[in-house]
DNA sequence: TCGCGAATTGTTATATTATAACGTAACATG
DNA sequence: CATGTTACGTTATAATATAACAATTCGCGA
């Protein structure tokens, strides 16, 4: 099982994140023969700020603020586009909005788990799923090509146990 | 495990799924004190003319050929949203597109199996599923609530041996 | 290094999906 | 039949996504 809940929903270097995101992102690029141009980076380097989805308009807001000028859509879809194409990004489709994949490259199923309170996604690819949806498609005489599967619901930070409520100390939601 | 696979696929009299699905509807909402006025009969009706999922905007030309008056965006989502959350109809996110449900009233899983050829959506609701998706969440101890499982691939009709290919006859998409 | 074709980006306009806001009509109930 | 509630009509607009075409940049062979 393949999965980043962990990092997802606990204190740790995003820096990290980011720059391993980036490194998978030249390897696949060089592999593929595609380019990472300076739009691109920035867009993927903006989904992975955080863990929460972005969606294209919150990029569009972004990528102006950064850059100074003004960017439309389509420079941004563009790039979310080929992203997708590389695996280097995902769509949550219920939420309309674009993620970072911590595991490109690697045939996985693509499930998310996103918390309904603090909007954050974590990715799982579990073999044990994937079989069962194949089983499934197979009785059906349904021939699988992909798969979109988002839970709902609430991330161990939102659903757990709150402690500390009393304390000075309250939870701290600080990403890192 | 439920589904209406197979009916899907199959040649079979459409009028009684129609008039099973109007049945249900009346049942479920005499049920929960709501009404199932006309314009949200006639939304259900339109969900319910093929197995295939009909965005808003086409309900909308729909409903108004039928009914002579324009009818607005907001009368249809008004409508929507009524009959989702009846369980009535589920909404299935990678297509902005709402479909009948099959069995509304038992707790399942809205899994559905789309065509990316014929576009038809079967639903499937599969114990096992549920399950492993249980026990995954809790495994990541996310607290489950909700979900969104959207397969795509090729229907029996659609993957199936293309037989007579090479006749006049072409394959018949149309349904029943 | 010049120039050519391909890939990328810029720009404008517009399509598609969905909702806000507010007024009017129908209903159901005492 | 008066009243509060529910549903619908209407207008405008928000939010998401793409089409079409011009301009630019890039890679690479001549």
């Amino acid at each position: 099982m393949l999965t980043n809940s962990r990092l997802v929903h606990q204190a740790h270097d995003h820096g990290r994140c980011i720059n391993a995101a980036l490194s998978r992102a030249e390897a696949l690029c060089t592999e593929n023969q595609a380019r990472l141009t300076p739009t691109r980076e920035s867009v993927l380097r903006l989904l992975w700020q955080s863990h929460q989805p972005l969606g294209a308009y919150q990029l569009q807001d972004q990528l102006s603020k950064q850059s100074g000028k003004n960017i439309a859509p389509p420079t941004i879809y563009r790039a979310i586009e080929f992203l997708l194409q590389l695996g280097l990004i995902h769509r949550i489709a219920s939420l309309n909005a674009y993620i970072g994949c911590p595991f490109p490259g690697s045939d996985h199923s693509n499930l998310f788990m996103i918390c309904s309170d603090c909007g954050s996604a974590a990715e799982v690819s579990h073999n044990s799923i994937n079989d069962l949806l194949q089983s499934a498609s197979d009785k059906a005489n349904f021939t699988l090509q992909g798969q979109s599967l988002e839970l709902f619901g609430l991330c161990p930070n939102c659903a757990g146990p709150k402690i500390q409520l009393d304390s000075q100390q309250s939870q701290d939601p600080s990403h890192e």
